[in-house]
DNA sequence: CATGTTTCCTGACAGC
DNA sequence: TGCTGTCAGGAAACAT
């Protein structure tokens, strides 16, 4: 399941790959599980607009996209420059968009040739100016897709943006970015909450990206049980679970993410840090610090696992 | 508002 | 072998 690193590293391959290029059509599949957007906006946003950079945020994949020479009435501006023919001027004010993928459970975004043989469950097919394409593919069909149009008018409130989620210069995610936000800030977070500290490291109006695997493995190198409530934590356990959150993230960035079920990233090439997990997916199996059996119980409906002698 | 529960999906796996 | 039942889990919708 791709949480913040395998994102991470799924954004920065798809990124090298793909920036600069122009996606010259798209192909949507029927299930309309995949699309938050309607299919007419996806394929308006998305065909022949310039891929300007692929980067994360939260546990999205975020496509900044530009098109100089807007074709589509709505998107048409008066002040477009007219191309002498020779030289393809830049527009000061390119049409902006973005393309928003969350890849929910299952979700895969994949840079290939077109001869690659078709995986089933392909969902979306973006045909690049340089004859490869991205494809989206979610068998579970969990994973999202959506478009942004930046270009249009900001009196009228776009869609999402009474969520706070849309800042106009574009997508700015649900909460708080685990690496960057401060230890005050981190801490102000869990200020009065009575839920369990599992729970809220997976509410991503609190802190974006973590989700089942690395707040278990975060909970058990800052040892602090999955159920304490979150406003119950001392100033001493927020400083550790801030300090476990962002070196597990990094760790596992640093090793391409977790390979679980079936995570690949944009070559489809696995990662690693399912190795160095010490409690995830371990139980009845011997605490590696101390020996104790992992123990497993649900809370909020997840799988949740630490070890009864190391965490308190 | 805060928190808990249900729902959506398919592949994997257990049991017969 | 092949069927049926159960389960996982992110996040939205719904309930309390």
């Amino acid at each position: 399941m791709p949480e913040l690193p395998e994102v991470e590293t799924i954004a920065r391959g798809v990124d090298k790959r793909v920036r600069g290029r122009t996606i010259v059509s798209v192909w949507l599949g029927s299930k309309p599980e995949p699309f938050r957007s309607k299919a007419a906006e996806i394929v308006d946003a998305l065909t022949g607009s310039v891929i300007e950079r692929v980067h994360r945020i939260g546990k999205h994949i975020v496509v900044d996209l530009t098109r100089p020479n807007p074709s589509k009435g709505r998107n048409a501006r008066r002040s477009s420059p007219v191309s002498d023919g020779k030289h393809p001027r830049l527009d000061p004010h390119p049409w902006r968009g973005q393309w928003l993928v969350h890849l929910g459970m299952t979700g895969r975004l994949l840079v290939c040739v077109p001869q690659e043989p078709l995986p089933s469950h392909t969902h979306a097919i973006l045909e690049l100016d340089d004859a490869r394409e991205i494809r989206f593919v979610d068998p579970r069909r969990f994973g999202r897709l959506s478009v942004l149009d930046l270009s249009a008018p900001a009196e009228k409130p776009r869609k999402h943006a009474e969520k706070k989620e849309i800042h106009s210069q574009g997508f700015v995610g649900t909460g708080q970015e685990p690496l960057e936000i401060s230890l005050a800030d981190f801490r102000a977070l869990f200020r009065g909450r009575r839920t369990p500290i599992k729970s809220a490291l997976l509410n991503q109006k609190l802190l974006h990206g973590v989700g089942n695997i690395y707040a278990d493995e975060s909970l058990f190198r800052a040892g602090i049980r999955p159920r304490r409530q979150a406003g119950r934590l001392t100033g001493r356990e927020l400083e550790r679970l801030h300090g476990a959150i962002q070196s597990v993230l990094r760790e596992a960035i640093a090793l391409g993410g977790s390979s679980v079920s079936d995570y690949v990233d944009a070559d489809g090439a696995k990662g690693f840090f399912q190795l160095e997990h010490k409690v995830y997916l371990r139980t009845g199996e011997p605490c590696l610090v101390c020996g104790a059996p992992i123990r497993r119980i649900l809370i909020a409906g997840r799988g949740t696992h630490f070890c009864p002698h190391c965490q308190h």
